[in-house]
DNA sequence: CGATATGGTCAATCTGCTTGACGATGAAGA
DNA sequence: TCTTCATCGTCAAGCAGATTGACCATATCG
């Protein structure tokens, strides 16, 4: 049926998250939100950043990214560390229990991936990766809103 | 890479609804959330339902519900009309606008798949269709919570 | 050196949602 | 039928995450 890919996309990504999130709370990480994750990309391919620097990538103002900073930094997820060259800013990074949660996610996406591939066939799953991949290039992917 | 699929999916579906988002608002369409859509995804299947089926079906309490038809009813999106069979209850069904922005998500949806197909080819575009609808049967396909 | 921009904080407020209690109506059993 | 319990919708209070606006300390640039 016509139009019924965008659909489909949803189901499969939501229940994709849905599972995750059952999982990480099982594995003891039951204390992370959507939002959370995406700050965690963040941090994790970039090394660090200033709450600003993540308020912009996540689409929230300087304000929100400091409140979730604090909470990730009270959980134990993230790190401040003074700037090295700014005075005024503080460098938020990644602690070990913020990596392992990102090394679970990774795995479990992974894991995932391969259930699908047995589903369907790995080359098969080989054309909506790369299908996929396409079309988020073509798109330009706007940078994340953490609406999911 | 492996795990890098449920990624491309989130980008992919975050840029769909960021373009119909974006396209909707320059029609007139401008007052409509995410949560919005899943309600209306739902009454135009069902044909109506009560605030409670409602809420039930978007994972929020009755309460959220009764508050979202109500912004939806003074927007002309939605109507009520009294219940056939239960002088409790409530019918909530889509009013002409609704039906108008449901069929509006709809046309952009396709145009969107058009362009893809485009992109990729039509008989990959099938692949990725089929693969998304088998991962996301065999999933179960939770009930859709609103949380995007 | 001085003007302006920027990182972070404090405070007030808004919005969408939750919990809790309630009246009205429906449904099912003695 | 009468009584009991469940359900639809409403009112009220409160919370969590976000916003706007103001501010200080420090950077940056002319």
């Amino acid at each position: 049926m016509a139009g019924e890919i965008p659909g489909l996309l949803g189901m499969a990504f939501h229940a994709i998250m849905e599972e995750v999130h059952v999982r990480l709370a099982e594995e003891g990480f039951g204390d992370v939100r959507p939002a959370h994750g995406f700050a965690f990309q963040y941090l994790s391919v970039r090394g660090g950043a200033t709450a600003v620097e993540l308020g912009q990538h996540l689409g929230v103002t300087k304000q929100a990214a400091v409140q979730l900073v604090d909470e990730l930094e009270r959980r134990g997820y993230v790190e401040r560390r003074p700037h090295p060259a700014d005075r005024r800013a503080r460098v938020v990074v990644l602690a070990s229990r913020g990596w392992a949660c990102v090394g679970r996610v990774v795995a479990l996406w992974t894991e995932i991936e391969n259930r699908w591939a047995g589903l369907v066939g790995a080359d098969r799953l080989e054309v909506v990766r790369e299908s996929l991949s396409a079309y988020v290039t073509a798109a330009g992917s706007p940078p994340i809103r953490p609406l999911w």
